[in-house]
DNA sequence: TTCACGCTTGACGCTTACGTAAACGTAAAG
DNA sequence: CTTTACGTTTACGTAAGCGTCAAGCGTGAA
């Protein structure tokens, strides 16, 4: 049993692999700000951090966050605690941020319902057709 | 009392003012497609459709699809009942739209819920800077 | 040594979703 | 008649988010 301290790290094509994008992505990321891998002579190695930010990354793009917005969403998360300005700051960002978060989520549960609208309709369209053939 | 069935139209400007866009966008929308004014002259006049259209284009655009999404979206409401494959591609995209809408449902609470981990810290650590300062 | 493999850094290209003039038409108001 | 308001098209510009070469380096196996 080795030491479960050890920290784990991963290389550009395993990240790549596990979250399904590409390198080109992954380095993009970093030119942009959002990923600090250690570099070992040249080649980039990922510890859990930036693995974690990928994560965070990849969830924010899904929300059709801009990457400017990402990278302020995601520098909250590993803050340090700072001066009292910026915690007062961090908790103004959170509620701007929970208000957009809501906003999008009523907007899913329309979006939903209209949905199921429109496939009742389709149901209705469908057995229409059947029963006309029949 | 005028006749209500009178149908409403808008111009550009209007619709514009009301859900807070630029003249470019909406003729960028009709560029695409997405929209479909009529014509007196060469100036664009809008009806309840359009409008209504417009509104789902702009919630489509919060829930950050793209605008190629949105249009086969939109598209979906005011379909035609069609022929029987018509009606069960449409019923396949339903699917297709409500998973992706769950996903982001799902990203959304997980976002929530960090977002609240992230703001306690940020009380206690601010609690912790003026129990030091007392 | 030679080869392949994986990694690196440029650097150009492309699409999306508009912004931003430029230049013009039309119609009412002063 | 000129100004003002509102509309039009055409077209170039731009920021974001990568795709896609090209060319080179380092390392281990054959």
């Amino acid at each position: 049993m080795h030491n479960s301290r050890v920290p784990e790290t991963w290389s550009i094509a395993e990240l790549a692999a596990e979250y399904d994008v590409t390198l080109r992505t992954i380095r993009f990321y970093e030119d942009r700000g959002l990923l600090t891998p250690e570099r070992r002579g040249t080649t980039r190695v990922y510890h859990p951090r930036d693995r974690i930010r990928l994560a965070l990354i990849l969830r924010g793009k899904r929300l059709g966050f801009s990457l400017d917005e990402i990278a302020k969403i995601v520098d909250m998360y590993d803050a340090e605690p700072g001066e009292e300005g910026q915690l007062v700051y961090l908790l103004d960002q959170i509620t701007h941020r929970r208000q957009e978060l809501e906003q999008r989520r009523r907007d899913i549960e329309e979006t939903l319902q209209d949905l199921a609208e429109v496939e009742s309709r389709c149901h209705a369209d469908l057995n229409a057709l059947r029963n006309h053939k029949a």
